[in-house]
DNA sequence: GTTCCACCGGAAACGGGGGAAC
DNA sequence: GTTCCCCCGTTTCCGGTGGAAC
């Protein structure tokens, strides 16, 4: 049934993307001086996870890329990259710049400022995740250095900026991808299944139950129809049913889930289980909870750093300033109801 | 109003790990 | 092999805040 699994994954770059000209052709017009040697400050690209962002972004780094010799590009994820230095030294691995873990920060610095003398577009997925905004300032300030910004929110991102980089990065085009509607999950289901699977393996009906209970997340849609898919074809089914697609929303589920805590410590893997079996907790369940789970308890205060980060992944969130707050994890897979 | 307790978060210190220099 | 330097995660200390009990 399945020919092409690659065309399956998350991470497929398709050769086209759907339901984003409108957002591919304005970025290209932005970055079009590039390629002509021209500095462009750059572009700042914002909305829901699931909504095309990276993708996007990622194909139109390839196609400036193919178009031009003398253009460098690179994407860095600053989910693994958030410190300065780590950031800094990623950068300059981009730009063929080896580095050393202890290099530092002011030499690092100072190679980013002397040593990339040619057009450099980069790509910083997750800037939000930043500790320290000091990078954003210096690749604004650098003369050959594009940036191609991507978070979810754009008014929480620039909220919390300096005021000096909030002043210059505030005056970088806008780019919005909200959630896809149903009949562009559609359309982009028909794309993968087209490449991927044997013809009439699934229906378009299929397609619209997947596309609804995908809640806009393109990534859950693409889960979903992989499962069901793969559940087909061990059961030896010929079409994918409504009952394999009711089947695999768990796994997709979860799938999403192990992707999201696969970037956590083992410390935080902990806090997360506490608050996904304990609902809604205070600090002072959740540590007590924590402390008898693991061999070697960290102590509160790094506990309460471990949570804040990951309420600044969206992973948990949070209701309270000082005392009597609580915590809850965040349940970023909305799947809706099976189909009927 | 006062005291106690739990909690938050900034700042500084500590220590492990990794690379460079000798 | 040893020493030094640096990064970065963790720990310690401490001031501030808010709720509960008296």
């Amino acid at each position: 049934m399945i020919a092409n699994p690659d065309v399956l994954q998350a991470d497929f770059q398709p050769a086209d993307i759907l339901h984003r000209h409108d957002q591919i052709d304005y970025l290209s017009s932005i970055l079009e001086p590039v390629r002509e040697g021209e500095r462009v400050n750059g572009a700042f690209i914002y909305g829901p996870t699931g909504a095309g962002k990276t993708c996007t972004a990622q194909f139109l780094l390839d196609r400036l890329a193919d178009s031009s010799d003398d253009v460098h590009t690179y994407a860095i994820d600053c989910w693994t990259n958030y410190t300065y230095g780590g950031c800094l030294r990623r950068l300059l691995e981009g730009f063929q710049i080896t580095t050393e873990r202890s290099t530092p920060k002011d030499v690092l610095a100072a190679q980013l400022r002397d040593q990339i003398d040619e057009p450099f577009v980069v790509i910083l997925d997750e800037v939000d995740q930043l500790e320290d905004d000091r990078i954003l300032y210096q690749l604004y300030e650098h003369p050959q250095i594009t940036m191609v910004l991507i978070a979810n929110r754009r008014d929480d991102f620039y909220s919390t900026l300096e005021m000096r980089v909030e002043s210059r990065l505030s005056g970088f085009p806008g780019v919005e991808f909200r959630k896809y509607t149903e009949s562009e999950l559609v359309n982009i289901l028909r794309d993968r299944v087209d490449a991927a699977v044997q013809p009439d393996a699934i229906g378009e009906q299929r397609l619209f139950d997947i596309a609804r209970i995908s809640g806009g997340d393109a990534r859950v849609a693409i889960s979903v129809l992989r499962n069901a898919l793969k559940d087909a074809e061990a059961s030896g089914a010929e079409q994918v049913s409504t009952a394999h697609i009711e089947a695999v929303i768990d796994d997709a589920r979860r799938e999403i889930l192990r992707m999201t805590i696969s970037k956590l410590t083992s410390d935080q893997r902990v806090l997360f289980q506490v608050l996904l079996e304990g609902g809604e907790l205070s600090f002072g369940e959740i540590f007590g909870e924590y402390e008898a789970r693991v061999d070697e308890p960290l102590v509160r205060r790094t506990i309460r750093n471990h949570l804040k980060k990951m309420a600044h992944y969206d992973i948990v969130a949070y209701s309270g300033e000082k005392s009597g707050r609580t915590y809850w994890v965040v349940d970023e897979l909305e799947v809706g109801s099976a189909p009927a």
